[in-house]
DNA sequence: CAATAAAGACTACACTTGTAGGACGGAGTT
DNA sequence: AACTCCGTCCTACAAGTGTAGTCTTTATTG
């Protein structure tokens, strides 16, 4: 998994996700296609523009052995996410990891049972 | 303040940071253009595009009784944080703000005294 | 094997975004 | 009055995005 730039476009965020979190890592196009139908309506013409412009972006690989293509991602989902709430977070709080939480719980419904497993978690990040 | 969609992008949130923030709301372009500089190294030219945008985009009002040009947000400042909020966390976290918070508790480091904070935080939600 | 369908490569196309530049006119400076 | 600088309005222009379509090759199926 490379560590650099993601550059990751929102549609192209739900093809990330299917290659993350399907299980068989290397997956056909008609298996992403599949997956990603269950939630954009897009053309499978659509889809196929996305992966192969991740292809291009260095994103996702391809194994071209198999008589069908089979794809699977070369950046790590993780620095992925971080870049993008770092991003999220320089844009809209200043850079402030602080104020966007404290915004946060202030705004969100947030169940009790959500509240209580939040503080647990902060316990638990407290006594490492 | 309207309530419909920001649509602000990143460069433009830079300007609608400051209508939002600096204190004599009215501001002529010379003002946002020197708020803006301080963070940015744009060109004045570029400062003037942005909120030319902002105005067609509705997202800034201009009042052009004066000589110099005043500008002032239309839309709100926490309709955006929030809209802009929400569609993060669609994109990376699929829409659980509750996987968004685990993970940034447990990703990002922060310090005792800002972890006890949102305890404190946490603790008067749930009281309320 | 012939036909049909799907995959992959390449093309399309309008819209947004970052980042200005040019023309024109009023305000202040010499 | 002439010049200069800034503000406004309009134009520019390449890269990135969403959303496909075409053309060629290959796999599947009767």
């Amino acid at each position: 998994m490379k560590k650099a730039e993601c550059n990751i476009s929102d549609a192209e965020w739900i093809v990330m996700k299917v290659l993350w979190e399907e299980t068989p890592s290397p997956l056909t196009s008609a298996k992403i296609v599949e997956a990603v139908s269950s939630n954009k309506k897009w053309s499978p013409k659509t889809i196929h523009s996305l992966i192969s412009r991740l292809v291009k972006k260095g994103a996702i690989g391809v194994n071209k052995e198999m008589p069908l293509y089979e794809y699977y991602p070369l950046v790590d989902k993780r620095d992925c996410v971080l870049e993008e709430t770092r991003s999220f977070i320089q844009k809209v709080y200043d850079g402030s990891i602080h104020l966007m939480l404290a915004n946060f719980i202030k705004e969100e419904k947030i169940s009790e049972k959500e509240i209580e497993e939040l503080e647990r978690l902060l316990h638990k990040k407290n006594n490492d």
